[in-house]
DNA sequence: TAGTATAGTTAGCATTGGCTAACTTGTCAA
DNA sequence: TTGACAAGTTAGCCAATGCTAACTATACTA
């Protein structure tokens, strides 16, 4: 079944945390989001039920391969979504804020055209 | 407390349901979300404890005043993104589908500001 | 080696918001 | 008047997803 807003978000905090330490902890993600170790524990176990996420020898978590392909998914419609959101003249906080929220319920569609808009005309 | 998702849901089609008749039921607003009829008896009790919704004489669904505002503020912004979403060359079935669930995480600034996009940009 | 701090897990609670089953209520026609 | 249908309600189930309390496990320090 397709993720539900709060997984993608997980595997999002994920690939951003991955970004800068390779070394990332149930700890850590609850921290970014601000949530209690047990509700991280818990969502990473469906996680990697799923086959999205799985530890490495060390203990730290790594996205599989499935698991970076949502996470980029996710991340690539926050970064676009900021861009044309900021494009509309919304301040960087507002706008990351909103489209952190509205990420998850674009369809492919819109996405896309977004993307293609601002190709088009957008300023970066 | 903040409406959730849902309950904007329920009073925009009540909204939209009194546009073209002033005998609302249940019923109606089931039909026209898909929901089943306890589940519409719930949100409907929810609602009017919270005083947006009443009965009138006949035992038809009304919005209060408090209602109607909140009704209308989430029906301005399905209409609104839906036309920016179709500026942006979405179909009309797609731009209405990403409006009506965009339309309840957007903030007020970035509605505004589309908003005004619109105004200055847009073709109709 | 014993005590303490940190990380993670388990158990169980609450809320939201769908659902089915089954009951009540009101109207209308035979 | 009785039977049937339509509308609404009540009771209770389920999943998702947050929480606290309390346990375990690991590792470092005195």
């Amino acid at each position: 079944m397709a993720l539900q807003e709060s997984g993608e978000m997980y595997l999002e905090t994920i690939y951003v945390l991955s970004q800068s330490s390779s070394a990332v902890r149930a700890i850590d993600i609850g921290e970014e989001l601000g949530y209690t170790k047990p509700s991280v524990s818990r969502a990473l176990g469906v996680l990697r039920d799923e086959g999205l996420i799985k530890k490495d020898s060390d203990g730290y978590i790594k996205l599989t391969e499935a698991g970076e392909i949502m996470a980029k998914r996710t991340y690539e419609r926050h970064t676009v979504l900021t861009k044309i959101l900021m494009e509309l003249g919304i301040d960087e906080e507002t706008a990351t804020e909103d489209a952190c929220r509205i990420e998850h319920y674009i369809s492919d569609k819109t996405f896309e055209a977004i993307k293609a808009h601002l190709k088009k005309y957008g300023s970066n």
